[in-house]
DNA sequence: CTACTATGTGAATGTGAATTCACTTTCACA
DNA sequence: TGTGAAAGTGAATTCACATTCACATAGTAG
């Protein structure tokens, strides 16, 4: 009441919003998000996001956006950061990790049924941004393969999807057990297995894979962050 | 009117809505499932179900009972089939993504929300339910290292996560495309692979991974079924 | 300083769905 | 055949939200 919430530029107050409602979902969840607990968050009233947005499908579409936005962001960065794809793919896993362990929303929306049932645009949104993903992931396969760096006869398509699945299970688990699970830890040691698989040179990364479960007390490493998130 | 909804025991009537329930869920997603929806489903008018659960809350679990057992009833299947290890992963595969097509309700389940933010209850039900299932994969490759047909320095808990990470990833786009992804024709060429990372005479799976994407028009091959639902 | 416009507010309205309850009907069994 | 418990019904209640709108106010441009 002192201070009247401030006005602010509606361009700034939708990315505020965004990535409010994903701070929301990561902590309760898609389904607990709602117009008033969104409003709350920023610090206005519920019917002043309707001044910026049409209304939670507009919202939604925002988020869909900006998580779009981080996985091409993390495929660009690694390409920047070395040229052997092993390495990059390698280096994309660790990125995907971050960024998820550091926005729980995204996976939660991802796997969300908001997606998969709800409005049919926003299905194939999602499909198209994962399909997106993909492909990226596909062509750095396929440049190693061009550099004698992975085994020529595998299908990079089907190693996209595969890669995918070094992550995902890990994530739910990780969700699941409230952190428990240590996705970093598994993802290292999957990583090992996978690299085998692609190389050419056929040797396995068979060097030490130890026998030991991936509960943990939360936590782990963590890479360096560099998303535009607050 | 004319012929008034015949009374049903209430054991059968809850097998009933359980079923009906993930039906439902199948096509319209967990968001969409309802009391109203659920009651039309089963024929009778909403208020009744009442009668037979203690709300949605008693329907879930329900529902999750169904599907955990189906999972278990799965690897049970595969042991009594073969003894070798490889094979009843192979098999396992097999089942499970045939359940899953079968039941698309069950990977909307799992992956829901519902289960990840809802009820701490159900979040931890889902999370038994999915460890206890992991932990018979696991259990099926440490005997397989027992036999010599599986590395034994690989980690029986990762290697299952990766197992999980054959199918998942492959069912969320099979979800998501309506139907179009060819998750079957995934999970075999994934299979090969796979196999390649785990057998103890070397050789990986190398004959002949075909260069082609997995999108085609619904459908395929469909392993027989035989489970209890309708 | 004035006035315009973009933002913010709070009250009011509308909707869909869960849940309860008093009442009715059917079934099984004596 | 009669009766009590189990199962089904429909109306009423409550609740949580989304959404709208008339009004208030803060920036800012002239």
């Amino acid at each position: 009441m002192n201070r009247p919430t401030p006005k602010i530029k509606t361009e700034i107050r939708r990315e505020q919003i965004t990535r409010a409602a994903l701070s929301l979902i990561a902590r309760r969840g898609l389904n607990h998000l709602n117009i008033g607990a969104l409003a709350r968050e920023v610090g206005v009233v519920p019917s002043a996001i309707y001044r910026h947005f049409q209304g939670m499908d507009g919202v939604l579409e925002s988020v869909l956006d900006l998580i779009s936005q981080s996985l091409l962001t993390n495929v660009e960065a690694v390409r920047r950061e070395t040229p052997d794809a092993l390495e990059q793919l390698h280096r994309l896993l660790q990125r995907h990790l971050q960024l998820v362990r550091h926005h729980a929303g995204i996976p939660r929306v991802i796997f969300s049924e908001q997606v998969f049932a709800g409005n049919v645009g926003r299905k194939r949104r999602m499909h198209t941004i994962l399909r997106n993903y993909l492909q990226k992931v596909a062509e750095i396969i396929r440049s190693g393969q061009d550099a004698s760096r992975i085994r020529k006869e595998i299908s990079p398509d089907t190693v996209a999807v595969m890669f995918l699945g070094l992550i995902q299970p890990a994530v739910i688990l990780w969700l699941m057990s409230n952190g428990s699970f240590d996705v970093v830890r598994h993802a290292e040691q999957a990583w090992r297995l996978f690299c085998g698989i692609l190389q050419s040179d056929g040797h396995a990364g068979d060097d030490a894979i130890l026998n030991q479960t991936n509960i943990t007390t939360k936590k782990g490493h963590d890479y360096a962050t560099e998303h535009k998130f607050n």
